[in-house]
RNA sequence: GCGAUCGUAGCUCAGUUGGUUAGAGCGCCGGUUUGUGGUACCGGAGGUCGCGGGUUCAAACCCCGUCGAUCGCCCCA
């Protein structure tokens, strides 16, 4: 008999547990409940799409689509791919599921997304993102609305200082156009100098070489044209109200003109939260407006701004968070209460009591195990039944809830 | 895809210039002190030293390869 090796976990996926897991729901919940004052509502969204989907939304030479996609085909022989982000799939299914009865729609939604890539420090092949969208709204009101609903977010996470917004228009499509052809004129100029990952840049996403981290691109990027020279005034106007706005609603944040986004979507409004304390990943949730992303699914041409928001890096900002408290836990001294017992456990949980059981070992073992859960009460059973609650602090829930009172009104 | 560092018990880690049978703490299981809030003491289980090759009388330790992890580049939340 060949011993049976235990299989591996995926590189960049994760198991989660105990205080991460904690702080992972944390942030889970402090979203549901904030997209909730927002009147954000909640959609629920296939983990997959046809391969088209994001290929033709993010653009064919971005690396997300190029190489970075799990794509496979089913038993039809259909190109299908594990999402790697949440706004294509959601502007489809504002085209294929009439949503656009609906506009202007706020939905919000959370859950896994795929990459293929290089795990690191706050980055996996398999994570989880919190996402909002706001389709079918053009004016500056709903980037001001969206912004605000992740500022806010962030400060009942606990995150207020140490997490600056970052904040860039990139114009409208015209206005773009014409600040990258600048952009490349410039860097051409000076090809050579720059490093090679950026002289490669310039082919592919120029904008890319404002944020680079080599000390030779930086000397140019210094004196690179930047995006205010070429706006429109409507441009112009669009981006004066975005951060008015902001201003109004008491939402701090600071204009990053070489702030661009990665996916060709992108206009007018893109900002960033970021932070020092997570390495290389410093973006903690981003976004921006995408009014071109419809036309490229076939639709109508509609407005609507977005952010998405890394869980795992929320949840390594939030912290370690501790296990909810443990209210009671039903010690058994013998193997003949244990009837007893689960009736009084059962009592307890129906009553609302976060409650547990301790029943195997010796009676000494049993006690340090009971000891070691940390319970605000121990309630004792033994061979004739239950006969006492030790612990500080109030009993009274635990007493309503073995001791059920008839309801004043049956 | 590229680079750096690291792989010893379930976990965190020792392990000397290569030298007997690879250790500790925690955790787990059992026991002792006449069975009631974390004590103390005793005992036990648990290791292909990531994997494969090489050097050597001898390898956890040196060399090569490989797999994995971590961090960084790229990219991104």
């Amino acid at each position: 008999m060949s011993k049976i090796e235990t299989p591996r976990p995926v590189r960049g996926t994760q198991d989660i547990f105990g205080a991460e897991a904690e702080a992972f729901a944390f942030v889970v919940e402090t979203f549901e409940r904030v997209r909730k004052l927002y009147r954000f509502r909640r959609i629920e969204m296939p983990v997959f799409e046809k391969t088209e989907v994001f290929a033709r939304s993010l653009g064919e030479t971005t690396d997300v689509v190029s190489k970075e996609m799990y794509s496979f085909e089913d038993r039809g022989g259909e190109s299908l791919t594990l999402r790697p982000e949440f706004t294509a799939g959601i502007a489809r299914a504002f085209l294929t599921d009439g949503w656009q009865q609906h506009a202007p729609l706020k939905v919000a939604t959370h859950g896994p997304l795929f990459r293929y890539e290089r795990p690191q420090k706050g980055r996996y092949r398999q994570f989880h993102q919190l996402d909002a969208e706001i389709i079918g709204a053009g004016e500056p009101q709903a980037d001001v609305e969206l912004l605000a609903m992740a500022d806010q977010l962030l400060k009942e996470l606990g995150l207020a200082d140490g997490v600056t917004l970052q904040l860039n228009t990139l114009g409208d499509g015209d206005s773009r156009e014409a600040w990258r052809s600048a952009l490349v004129e410039h860097f051409s100029a000076v090809r050579g100098e720059l490093s090679e990952d950026s002289q490669e840049r310039l082919e592919k996403n120029p904008l890319r070489i404002l944020d680079s981290k080599d000390p030779r691109d930086k000397a140019h990027v210094g004196t690179a044209p930047m995006i205010d020279q070429f706006l429109s005034a409507e441009a112009r106007d669009f981006f004066g109200a975005v951060t008015s706005g902001l201003d109004a609603a008491g939402v701090a944040w600071t204009r990053n003109q070489a702030l661009v986004r990665g996916l060709d979507y992108y206009r007018h409004t893109a900002f960033e939260f970021v932070t020092d304390r997570l390495g290389a990943q410093g973006t903690v949730l981003g976004g921006g407006r995408y009014d071109g992303l419809m036309e490229s699914l076939g639709g109508a041409p509609t407005p609507a701004v977005g952010w998405a928001a890394g869980i795992e890096r929320l949840a390594m900002l939030v912290g370690d968070r501790p296990n909810p408290v443990l209210e009671a836990v039903v010690l058994v001294e013998h193997e003949d209460g244990l009837a007893v017992a689960n009736t009084l456990l059962a009592d307890l949980r129906r009553g609302g009591v976060i409650a547990d059981i301790v029943a195997s070992g010796s009676v000494k073992k049993r006690y340090d195990r009971a000891v070691k859960l940390g319970p605000q009460h121990i309630l004792r059973v033994n061979e004739t039944g239950y006969y006492g609650i030790s612990g500080e602090g109030s009993t009274d829930r635990i007493v309503a809830a073995i001791n059920p009172l008839p309801s004043p009104r049956a």
